[in-house]
DNA sequence: AAGTTTGATAGACAGTGTCTACAAGGTGAA
DNA sequence: TTCACCTTGTAGACACTGTCTATCAAACTT
């Protein structure tokens, strides 16, 4: 295995266990056993770094979305939906860096290659059920954008905590049903 | 105007100006022109400073709520979501500190105090749209947390970029059009 | 075998938050 | 007044951070 690789191994088991803000270039090094400066022999900077690891939460929420069990398009945008959810609340650490401009590269180019290719993925599903007479009328990128800010926003709030400490939703599952509920009728 | 208060002005101005990077302790000392340690006179740590900044926000949130125009429940609902995201992308620095928790003190009494008076608030509102007749048998806190939740994800995405980097949708608001139309029919 | 590339190391630098020692100025009591 | 005390601000230090550079060893190429 690569020395890359390795870093990358060790930079998102650092991440899942210590959150964001133990993922620093010099802590991921020591925790794979090399010198500070190590890292940069194989990454342009940290963001380069921590932008690998991102794609791999990318790769794996596509991952889940190939995964999906047979039956009818609309069944599977609901598990789709509740896929996204669950890789949210499954690895807390790795959504947030999904989402961090200020830590990744927004232009990486494998980053945005599988990130688009998750998006698109949930678009495709989108406008599969549209098919199926639900929302014609609506441009389909469009009913996608919003259902998925949705559903991105129910992730971002329950781990924020906002929704538990306000006591809003005794679970975020209950309100993505509510939310569910209003899209699909 | 005392020390404590000019120290937040400066670290709001700089947090519009320069974006959440640039809101660091020595950096506002500078702005204000006072040594690098002079705020920790007035707050006990950059979390402390950063809460009573974010604390400004909400209550700019709160009061655009309670500045709603007349009208009908459904229709001050509306204009609440379209308030949101409106303040989210008027100021995008602000409204990212709002909810980086690793930034601000999650326990600051001030800052739980006016960020739940304004999911309250906006609870209340959503009550109210239901003794109207609107989804009768979903728990009002549900409902809330769920239609928040969307306005949220969609003021998040936009300003992360994945929206309108994948051309998703041509502007944040068309996006909202369809969000307030799967929820209000 | 010689030259070149690659991988890793250690040191340095500026910048960060936070702590401590110190100084200046105001306040109130003896 | 004089003294003690408290507040506010300063300057220096410390342990971090990311990044740059010089150096060195090993491996690969020609």
């Amino acid at each position: 295995m690569g020395a890359r690789t390795r870093l990358i191994d060790t930079a998102a088991n650092l991440l899942a266990e210590a959150g964001v803000g133990a993922v620093t270039l010099r802590g991921i090094a020591k925790a794979a056993g090399v010198s500070h400066g190590a890292p940069l022999r194989h990454f342009s900077g940290r963001a380069a770094l921590l932008s690998a690891v991102a794609t791999r939460g990318y790769t794996e929420l596509l991952d889940r979305g190939t995964d999906l069990p047979d039956g009818t398009p609309r069944e599977r945008l609901v598990a789709a939906c509740h896929g996204y959810l669950g890789f949210a609340l499954a690895n807390p650490a790795m959504f947030e860096l999904m989402f961090r401009r200020d830590l990744i590269d927004p232009d990486d180019p494998e980053l945005t290659r599988v990130s688009s290719a998750v998006f698109d993925f949930f678009a495709a599903l989108v406008a599969e059920v549209q098919d199926g007479g639900w929302h014609p009328a609506t441009d389909p990128r469009l009913l996608a954008s919003s259902l998925w800010a949705s559903l991105h926003g129910l992730a971002q709030l329950w781990l924020w905590g906002g929704l538990a400490g306000a006591s809003f939703a005794p679970s975020p599952e209950s309100a993505l049903a509510v939310t569910l509920d209003a899209y699909l009728g």
